[in-house]
DNA sequence: CTGCATGCAAATCGTTTGCAGTTGA
DNA sequence: TCAACTGCAAACGATTTGCATGCAG
């Protein structure tokens, strides 16, 4: 709990909706250009490992630090998986996300909870100002409920 | 503490549910003992130091084994918390948590999403069968919004 | 030129595992 | 009795940090 790490974040969000990184180094593009693909959601070895072909020098940590600085930005979206390591989305306009329980393949879900709206909670948890919320399913996709079919 | 009356009523629980631990140990009980405070949601830790002064050869590596088994036979529950260690909450009745952004503090939110339930999600995740979902809602408890005010 | 960003390595945190000794049914 | 459980220590995976160097603006 980082009273100041939160004090930022909204400053950031406040100010500019885009980003305000200090530089754009060729390693943040790089993990900006991966992330920009649509319904792909990399770990941060995933990233690591596919921009370590281009910057073979890379290290782990440059990773890790763009992709906080990122997810602080409000440019990209920080997934945390249940005992696995976080995931990334580069879409940062609400969504939810699935998760198969089988294979563990993360999509997007692209929809409107317009009883999940934050007025809504008032009366539900009166004691809390609800700032946050997010919606996490788990499932079977279809290739999967396939391949159990076979079996 | 009622020693005798918080172990009839785990028996009840874990029968009813048709899940039978293989042991129940002095230290399993602790720990459901101490999981059983309503809206109270300890991380492994501090159900460790808590019960270190009742068993003070306690090793951490016996809460984690316990809350894991209690956890998959279903008399506990697992918060998984972002980035922070998990909590645990000894109520599995479907309900939901909220976690306050300032403090940490993590609240139970017994409600029914009525539109939550699995049926809609046909329309809305058709690729997937959806077999699970948890809401995580963040947000500012009383107490933290009145310490703001003051400063 | 300046200081934010990098690469490397070591540290940290939460959690898990191997193993020998203990205990509950 | 004896498998399940414990305590201890070491191992683990994910992530963070310290520090000297590099590079974008």
């Amino acid at each position: 709990m980082t009273k100041t790490g939160l004090t930022i974040i909204i400053i950031i969000i406040v100010s500019q909706r885009g980003v305000s990184m200090e530089r754009m180094s060729k390693q943040r593009n790089g993990i900006l250009e991966i992330l920009s693909q649509k319904n792909y959601h990399p770990g941060a070895e995933e990233i690591y490992s596919r921009l370590k072909k281009r910057f073979p020098k890379l290290g782990i940590a440059t990773v890790y630090r763009n992709l906080e600085q990122l997810t602080a930005a409000g440019v990209i979206v920080k997934i945390n998986m249940a005992g696995e390591a976080a995931r990334f989305d580069g879409f940062p306009e609400k969504h939810y996300h699935i998760t198969c329980t089988v294979c563990g393949r993360v999509e997007d879900v692209w929809c409107d909870f317009k009883l999940m709206e934050k007025n809504n909670f008032r009366q539900i948890i009166p004691d809390f100002e609800v700032t946050e919320y997010s919606i996490d399913f788990q499932g079977r996709c279809r290739s999967c409920r396939e391949k159990e079919k076979m079996n």
